[in-house]
RNA sequence: GUCCCCAUCGUCUAGAGGCCUAGGACAAGGGCCUUUCGAGCCCUCGACACCGGUUCGAAUCCGGUUGGGGACGCCA
């Protein structure tokens, strides 16, 4: 059967990197139908937080990845002392004074078999001994991975394409103690823009960034299964479950993918686009209440659905909506100067009236009412109705774009709309 | 510096010797719609890094060059 493992570190946030490989392995396994196991590399000490464990878990969690099994190697200390210690009476470690036990590293050739980009060949002559135990007893990231992937089963090892060079380490390793090797899968890395790794300095990085910048979970999942690997049909919108039938982690591409958030933000409009309305809006209640636009118990969830609906076809991300649709949320919008300069220059208090003492005189505020009072004011004055229809929507909402002017009005309300509209007459 | 990996439009990719005057998507540019565009529709631009082989035939195979990336920790 098959088993896989994802073994972060957690000394830092769940990065675009990692996660890609999670969920390559994750895939794998369901693919496959095999295990997929989780395994919390903390041992280093001082660097590891629990802040991080939580939010790695928390990440992973919400991408929809679910593990079987969940180890910390902290917990397997003993283990690697064994295993250490055992190489040391066969002769293949050593002690150094400081207590470190060391690895011989002797020369050969070593081929190594790769799923993903065939054999690759080393010379070991050029690898200096290893050290497997710290001198404060801690095992070394190359020794404890290798134990803990044979006494766990591991069958195949995915990871990034940057361990290629630990690999020969780890099979002198493997064949030292004796383990079956398992199967290796080095995936392709993410790069930025820019061209090298993925940093803070060249935009976000973390799983938890994307979600508070308002990215669906299925898009990014969506996204990053798109970076070093495709459905071959042309298609570039696949749910997971399409993808899980699809996945062979070795069709998955040598070349490194430039991370493009471009792409991202198209991806995430679309999933905004057929997602269920309701749905959507309990995702972007939270971004509202952090924005103070809305507390609990002040929650019209009817009203607000409505409001949805009208930006639901132009979002590209969820935080969109906050910034897009804040006049609806706020008392009195605000208008930039230059915006005020460009529509307001000129005196519109006749039109503004008009307007106003119609949609005042109606029967019934609704969306059709409100257009036709509209179009009467147009007539009556004579003018075209992209002239008054601009100073009108910034007046409102304080932006050039935005949905159809007439729902805006209806859905603001005859209150907010007859404030704003006779802040502009004289 | 040493070792390793990689190389198709700006970006993500399809392509496993003839189906390729290289297909799709994002972005960009243009147009249409119209009440605005950040939405929608349509069109356009745009790539096999280079040089040698192999072959009747190469984006696809081989070698080299160049370019990019990664690794060389008692970090993981």
């Amino acid at each position: 059967m098959v088993k896989v493992r994802f073994a972060p570190s957690p000394t830092g946030f769940l990065h675009i990197g990692g996660a890609r490989t999670c969920l390559f392995n994750w895939l794998y396994a369901q693919a496959k139908k095999g295990k997929f196991i989780l395994r919390i590399e903390d041992t280093d000490i001082k660097r590891s937080k629990k802040e991080f464990l939580d939010e790695i878990l928390e990440s992973i969690r919400w991408m929809g990845i679910q593990w079987d099994e969940l180890y910390f190697q902290s917990q397997r200390l003993s283990l690697y002392k064994e295993f250490a210690e055992k190489l040391l009476r066969e002769n293949k470690a050593y002690r150094e004074e400081n207590q470190a036990i060391v690895f011989k590293v002797e020369p050969s050739k070593l081929k190594i078999k790769d799923l993903i980009h065939g054999e690759i060949e080393f010379d070991t002559s050029v690898i200096k001994d290893q050290v497997l135990i710290k001198a404060d007893g801690t095992p070394t990231y190359n020794f404890a991975c290798v134990v803990d992937d044979a006494t766990l089963g591991i069958t195949h090892v995915i990871r990034g394409d940057d361990h290629i060079s630990n690999t020969p380490k780890q099979v002198l390793l493997y064949e030292a103690l004796g383990f079956p090797l398992p199967e290796f899968a080095h995936i392709p890395l993410i790069l930025s823009k820019e061209g090298g790794r993925l940093s803070k300095r060249t935009g976000a990085t973390s799983i938890s960034e994307f979600r508070q910048m308002g990215y669906l979970s299925e898009a990014l999942v969506n996204y990053l299964l798109l970076l070093s690997w495709s459905p071959k049909d042309n298609q570039e919108l696949i749910d997971i479950q399409k993808a899980v039938s699809l996945f062979d982690i070795k069709e998955v591409n040598k070349t490194a993918a430039v991370f493009d958030i471009d792409k991202l933000n198209w991806i995430n409009s679309q999933y905004i686009k057929k997602y269920p309305e309701q749905e959507l809006l309990e995702k972007l209640i939270p971004f509202l209440m952090r924005r103070g636009y809305l507390c609990k118990d002040n929650l019209n969830r009817e009203y607000l659905l409505n409001v949805v609906k009208l930006y639901k076809e132009r979002l590209s991300t969820l935080r969109d909506f906050v910034e897009w649709a804040d006049f609806f949320f706020v008392d009195e919008v605000t208008i930039e100067k230059e915006l005020q300069e460009k529509f307001f220059k000129k005196d519109l208090s006749k039109e503004f009236f008009l307007f106003l003492e119609k949609l005042e005189r109606l029967e019934e505020f609704n969306i059709s009412n409100i257009e036709l009072c509209f179009r009467q004011v147009v007539k009556e004055l004579n003018i075209d109705s992209r002239q008054l229809i601009h100073p009108v929507r910034v007046a409102l909402t304080g932006k050039t774009v935005g949905p159809g002017l007439f729902e805006i009005i209806y859905y603001l309300g005859k209150e907010k709309v007859t404030r704003r509209l006779k802040r502009w007459i004289n």
